[in-house]
DNA sequence: ATTGCAATGCAACATTTGTTGCATATCTTT
DNA sequence: AAAGATATGCAACAAATGTTGCATTGCAAT
């Protein structure tokens, strides 16, 4: 059997060593943090060439996680794997799949499914528990900058939009030209850099990021995976998934966890916050910005 | 991609053709029938063992079944077991969440739970049907100008993005000082206005639709409901739901439609696009923008 | 500069994998 | 009962798998 010397999981362990890992081993192991699924499902020698590693690394970073071998590491997942298809009827799901098969409505549906579940995952315990934290952070801080650069942007954007209905606190960086470093002079421990960026990290944003930390702002970080560059500077990380069968990673489950913050955030300030966003929303509606004023359905 | 000779799945195959297997065949197709999962997760030898057949039957079982050989079987289980267990840590934190009852983490479940809805519902027929016309049309454009204002804006931002991959076709509308009309002076009807707004309505966004209307230039309506005054405007609706339980309408499944419309824009250019795609990629490259170099894992 | 050590590359290994061609057994039809 | 078809068993196959021992590289401490 296997020898079980510690209750730690798969992911758990590599995280837990990642940084202690020279490259190769370190691009092995992000792959298999990124597609854990494909451990058991693909072989090893598959899974080395998709990583872009040679076979044997894949065997000498199971040895240094505290496994036999590989073998051990693709049945643990095997077992993860067996257990998380449980309640699932194999015919649904296969018939599904093969219905959607090929075509613009297979790729539609898709990246329905997929980016629709990075959403859904976002009520994760782990990450409900960085969300919650996150939302502590921001709530204390007496500034937010907001920093998103290519893809990220939008997501920042939206953040500091949704933000600005309740003060002016939050600040949007990225706008300008290359003038973010200036704007954020002025900010110190009391304040937050919300930083967000996936692979192919915006090297902009990791820098600005580590500038901050370095004067000793904390760096809240929105980013695809634990071991990110961005996980590894900020003082906390919420990580959502950037899986699609798009050309390009998704940003949908980063938009939705920042609305999920925003939320948090409004929950947190209580009846203040809540009037905070009707005076804003009082304002709109006399400078006739909507067309319609906003009709509360589920408050 | 996958021949998909038939859209029937593997179960079914099995259940139409098992009352005339023989006794060997019919036992193998019982094992399978009954331990989908391990079709995937163990090796043909192994299952064979454990259905008490020689691992020929296996084969020859695949073959009675339509497939070149139990290797196609266990690829297409594959792919099965995948899906099942994507959608299954979701739902299990979601249940989790909702015993332990109200307070953050209710509210976190919710959210995520009903966003994470309008995203799949993207994939329904008439949805798709929309996203499949909106691609047609863009596609064929000869500049396609993107206004989002307000909570519309990072969805803009994030097609324009996409798009820039491509070619310089997009233009992003609503970020100088109310310049918008001055920018699309030049357009025309061989143009698109990809316009984008959902209650509460953005007063400008709707007039510059319909001043784009007006001037015989096409416009494409991202919105939330088919009575919205955009679609009254559009030649073309995309509609989306908003729904959230949020303070705010939610703006997830509108920036996972656009990624959809934008994949589809990329599939329909062909390979022609995918190497616009990779030059893009291999210019971005050598600015040391991504601290990463893209590395493509799914060819 | 040199030693030492960790990291990676390489060739080769013994196994295991899924499959095949042919022989034998079993059943069906006449 | 004979003939023909079908089902099963068997030995062997090429290909792929995970692993290993040793050579080489690169880097840090001396």
């Amino acid at each position: 059997m296997t020898p079980m010397k510690s209750a730690l999981s798969l992911p758990d362990r590599i995280i837990a060593a990642f940084d202690s890992l020279p490259e190769q081993l370190g691009q092995a192991a992000r792959y298999i943090l990124d597609n854990p699924n494909d451990v058991a499902l693909l072989s090893m020698r598959e899974q080395a060439r998709r990583a872009g590693v040679k076979p044997w690394t894949m065997t000498r970073l199971a040895r240094r996680l505290g496994y036999a071998g590989y073998e051990d590491i693709r049945e643990e997942s095997a077992a993860a794997l067996r257990r998380a298809a449980l309640g699932f009827s194999g015919r649904a799901g296969a018939q599904a799949a093969r219905e959607e098969g090929g075509g613009e409505d297979g790729l539609m549906t898709d990246i329905a499914q997929i980016v629709g579940n990075g959403v859904t995952r976002l009520a994760e315990p782990a990450t409900m528990k960085e969300l919650a934290a996150a939302a502590a952070l921001i709530s204390g801080a007496r500034r937010v900058y907001c920093l998103g650069l290519r893809a990220g942007y939008p997501v920042a954007a939206q953040f500091a939009y949704l933000m600005s209905f309740l003060d002016d606190r939050a600040i949007l960086l990225g706008r300008g030209a290359g003038t973010d470093l200036d704007a954020m002079r002025h900010a110190g421990a009391e304040d937050v850099l919300f930083a967000i960026s996936a692979a192919p990290y915006t090297g902009a944003t990791i820098e600005t990021a580590r500038y901050a930390a370095r004067r000793g702002v904390p760096v809240l970080a929105l980013t695809d995976s634990p071991v990110s560059p961005l996980a590894a500077i900020a003082s906390r990380s919420v990580i959502v998934s950037t899986d699609s069968p798009s050309f390009v990673h998704t940003m949908t489950p980063a938009l939705a966890a920042v609305e999920i913050l925003a939320s948090l955030v409004v929950a947190r300030g209580g009846a203040k916050a809540l009037e905070a966003i009707a005076a804003t929303e009082e304002q709109l509606a006399q400078l006739n910005i909507h067309l319609y004023a906003p009709q509360r359905t589920q408050p």
